[in-house]
DNA sequence: CGTCGGGTTGAGGGTGATCAAAGTTTGTGG
DNA sequence: CCACAAACTTTGATCACCCTCAACCCGACG
């Protein structure tokens, strides 16, 4: 299993690529690193020559506010480049950091931009991923911005369950999920001492139980509907 | 004055274009329409076969959460298209509507399609766009998740006065900004109300007059100092 | 002159913040 | 494998920011 087969089973499902363009993809040049739990992969101010592609783990994207109040932007998983961006906007607005170990491949930006110079079903590929970020960013800005902390909640674990679907790393009911408390809080906007008290609730409600870094749900729908998610917004579906 | 020329000058400050990629840009079939003020350009759930230029007015982006709630993704001004991504993501996940009467200009997806084809710098300044786009959906994700609402409705107005100046449409100190201050809170996450009371205390403070749909500022510093604003996430800088 | 959209004001309440302390789990080094 | 520290979770008490509801005001416009 190559560096790159998560991305390129995702970049699959939405956009029709052929085999040199595959292929294409697979000669990248690829610096493999590991990457210890809580560490920076990329920091706001940097200026990197290269993107990172997440093969195994879990990364966010995080910016800090005035005092320190952090905000986590996006959750990212396996087959994710979430900092793709910088291939075009020089200097980082944020930081990427990881949740867990990580594996991580680094791509230099050159090898991309004459990938997509020369095969221009991959620049759309890629044009359209960060297209789908921005939508992502655009739900999480409803999502804090109009939701009530319950539903805020229940809308990022539906999203988190309904990605690592797409990817094969959730059965219905079950996934892996490094965050803390703490970290849940950064992305919904809210505090610790909330998130863990609306948590209770959710489990006390059935909906959802959280231990040991393990996400369970015993009605999925129930919660999706709490959380008023509809997954339109992640542009997975290939009819589309 | 072609309808063309905002887009231009904002893509020129970023991206090296030369005169044939002008030339080309120039040359993309253009429709032009008057829209009234408050009425939709595209709608959650289109699927357009074609992206929509803003050569004079506001517009901006919003969607609807549960029970009618709505939230504003983003402002946009002469020169942006506020509907490019739908060139690569078919379906629209959220609506476009007009904040004033304007004058857009309609360009096909296959005109743009071509474009990129044959001008690859056009390609890159065209995915730029969409990426300064996300970074601006990120410095919003912030606002409304990290700051009190004074802070927020400053970093708001912070960051309308900035882009207006790039593009020439604010003098130092005053610019026109048709939105109520319903719009004000839907795009800031909080009820017309709250609005209402915190423009108080910030024209108290001396630190913003709004009335008649025109944003007035004294100090505009302070302002951008007390909404924690930094231009780093628009991108602008050609430098960078 | 009446209507309508938008702005303003007041009273009261609730969601979620803050502060502080006590548990519990995790991880590390001896 | 145990001991201890650090990180994370949980609980309680209190507070405040912002919401809700409701009424009134104002200017624009027919």
């Amino acid at each position: 299993m190559s560096q790159s087969s998560a991305l390129i089973r995702k970049l699959r499902t939405t956009t029709d690529l052929d085999d040199d363009d595959i292929a294409a993809i697979e000669r990248l040049p690829m610096v493999p690193r590991d990457i210890p739990a809580q560490e920076a992969i990329v920091r706001e101010g940097d200026r990197p020559g290269q993107s990172c592609l997440l093969v195994e783990g879990f990364a966010c994207r995080s910016k800090t506010a005035d005092q320190g109040r952090r905000q986590i932007l996006s959750i990212h998983i396996a087959g994710d480049i979430p900092d793709l961006q910088s291939l075009h906007l020089k200097v980082m607005d944020h930081d990427v950091t990881t949740l867990c170990r990580c594996k991580v491949a680094f791509i230099p930006h050159d090898a991309l931009r004459s990938l997509c110079r020369e095969r221009p079903a991959v620049a759309e590929a890629l044009w359209r991923e960060t297209l789908v970020d921005a939508a992502v960013f655009r739900e999480w800005i409803v999502n804090v911005g109009r939701r009530p902390a319950p539903q805020r909640l229940a809308h990022l674990i539906s999203e988190l369950r309904e990605r690592l679907r797409l990817v094969g790393l959730s059965t219905d009911d079950e996934f892996q999920l490094p965050m803390t408390q703490l970290d849940l809080a950064d992305a919904l906007g809210l505090t610790p001492v909330h998130v863990n008290r609306v948590l209770q609730v959710l489990r006390k409600d059935g909906l959802l139980e959280f231990r040991r870094q393990v996400v369970s749900l015993s009605d999925a729908d129930r919660l999706m509907r709490l959380g008023d998610f509809d997954s339109l917004y992640l542009h997975q579906n290939p009819a589309t």
